[in-house]
DNA sequence: TTGTATGCGTTATCAT
DNA sequence: ATGATAACGCATACAA
């Protein structure tokens, strides 16, 4: 089967390539009766414009990129989930790039994007505090980029994130209220944007409630599972806390395991709440108190706020900053002991 | 800031076009100070080959399109993982199509695939039993496509697949050495190619084992979690099965919530299996049994068989057929009541 | 309503 | 080692 083109089709039909043009177009002066003729031949021999061309053409992708940390993660799948079906319904396709949390790979995708294979991007970003200059020439060259959730303080972009303050205050406060004297919080980079709020909120809580805060509580993790575990194990050891704050949903699960392998018993001994998209924290052993983002909420946001750019252009007095509500939890794992 | 193009830079630098390209191409005879000189330029300049120009010109896209039934679930996030890490090695980008098992949007997609937007496909098929032209069609425009999990057996297609057969039959081998009597099978949509492979597993080593093989005792679930969970109790209610083998994650936690409701302990009363991805079944109430398929290896292999396909052409004597194993991972869900 | 001709930005071929 | 030119497939301005 040889490639079929808009000039072979025309020929077979008798027409010019423009009419071909415009019965799939829409919107041009046609026949009706032609375009019917058209569009049936060219299902008939499988063709479609190809969209190399028209991109070229048109100077659009009718693509978004979307860069992330990871793909297999309960809050990024379903922010995926959300912001898939916006993009879906405007035609739009999405291309996933996953930095692993690798701020030079970030860099990379984001500089790799202004060969014009995306009109926009949506991202949640890794390594803050970095010279941001790569995305800034992006910006330059008129593509708009949306930030959700892990977000850069000093970029001007529309923005998507969680009361995450008021989540972590009140989260802390669950905490104490349950009894809880001494609170370990557990962040993986202490120096992000997203971790230093939710930091002070669990610090503005402690301060309200009359309870110390302890430096040495605030557990620095990273990505290293095996490092973390024996961090916040020793952290179990050294200064028994009897209640985990895990501004991370892994940092819990690694929680989880360390208790059971130290035999101390959730919620008897150690009360523990974590910010966590997962669906099943009702079946954990025990039932996890969480912090839960509305994740498939924030994708969907922050696709409309990408288009709503796009359909704008760039330029755009203080770019909008959408913040949606987190929804604490209260399950077993900080039940009365 | 206006567009920059090859023709600009070529006039900046005083070169001509052709000599920029061979900057960009590596491959191509030139000196080595003036290829320096010009991407440094390029770099100042913020050019890049335009994308859309390479493709049409090359009639290449570089993408990939990944179709799956959703994002937001162990197994596929996993799968996208590994296919990620693959594809971008190769310099390829995936686009993500998500059919929320809807077999028409699964048609509509790969229809929309002829048009070139991808040089190849990896999907894990919904809705068997039908028609599939649709996918002929871009089989004859050379796009290879690849299978996986959820695979087409009347294709002719390279695939990724996982010992179901095996699995499912030492999996109840296991309920029945744990005891059970009335093993129920839960599995979405009966009809498809992968259930009946799993149910046949089932049944046989029922049937090695002399335990009967009731009809009743097959639960044909579907996407709809409310109905699921009423399927569910109602068959408890009734039959009063004593073993659960879960064919989807899903279903097993469906099963977890109606034991709750109903007051039936696991695993004293039921003992429950489940084919799952999830890596946190130990910390589950009880720790789930599972039969584990390497979703991350499965998604690598799959890319690589695409990328043979991609440099081979698509004609292939047979199909390769990549079968990895799962693992039967015993935990708490099927211990000794 | 339809056809003709040009250019989108790049790369490959051929020439120098 | 470099430059000129044609072609990839399509969409539009303009002509008819």
């Amino acid at each position: 089967m040889d490639r079929i083109n808009i000039k072979k089709l025309a020929k077979e039909l008798n027409v010019s390539p423009s009419t071909i043009s415009r019965a799939f177009r829409g919107y041009s002066d046609i026949n009706q009766e032609t375009k019917e003729r058209i569009l049936l031949a060219a299902h008939k021999l499988n063709y479609q414009p190809n969209v190399y061309a028209s991109n070229l053409r048109e100077m659009k992708s009718k693509n978004i990129a979307v860069i992330i940390p990871e793909i297999a993660n309960n809050f990024f799948s379903q922010a995926i989930d959300g912001l898939e079906r916006i993009t879906r319904q405007k035609g739009y396709n999405i291309l996933i790039f996953r930095t692993e949390n690798d701020f030079d790979k970030q860099v990379s995708f984001i500089n790799q994007l202004n060969n014009g294979s995306v009109d926009g991007v949506i991202m949640s970003a890794c390594g803050e505090a970095n010279d941001h200059e790569y995305l800034q020439r992006l910006l330059r060259k008129n593509i708009p980029v949306v930030f959700f959730d892990r977000v850069y303080d000093d970029i001007e972009a529309p923005k998507v994130t969680t009361n995450d303050y008021e989540s972590s205050f009140s989260g802390t406060r669950h905490l104490i209220e349950c009894g809880c004297q001494k609170i370990a919080h557990l962040v993986i980079n202490k120096n992000f944007s997203l971790s230093s709020v939710r930091m002070a909120g669990y610090r503005d809580a402690l301060q309200k409630y009359a309870r110390p805060f302890e430096k040495e509580l605030v557990l620095d993790c990273g990505l290293d599972h095996k490092k973390n575990y024996n961090t916040i194990k020793k952290a179990f050891q050294t200064w028994k806390p009897d209640g985990i704050f895990a501004s991370v949903e892994r940092l819990a699960f690694t929680t989880y395991h360390v208790c059971h392998d130290l035999n101390i018993s959730i919620p008897q001994q150690v009360k523990i709440l974590s910010f966590s998209s997962l669906e099943i924290a009702p079946l954990l052993n025990p039932a996890l108190t969480t912090i839960t983002q509305p994740a498939y909420d924030m994708g969907s946001k922050a696709a409309m706020l990408l288009f709503k750019a796009l359909e704008r252009g760039t330029d755009e007095p203080v770019p909008e900053h959408i913040i949606l509500k987190s929804k604490l939890i209260k399950r077993e794992s900080t039940a009365a002991g």
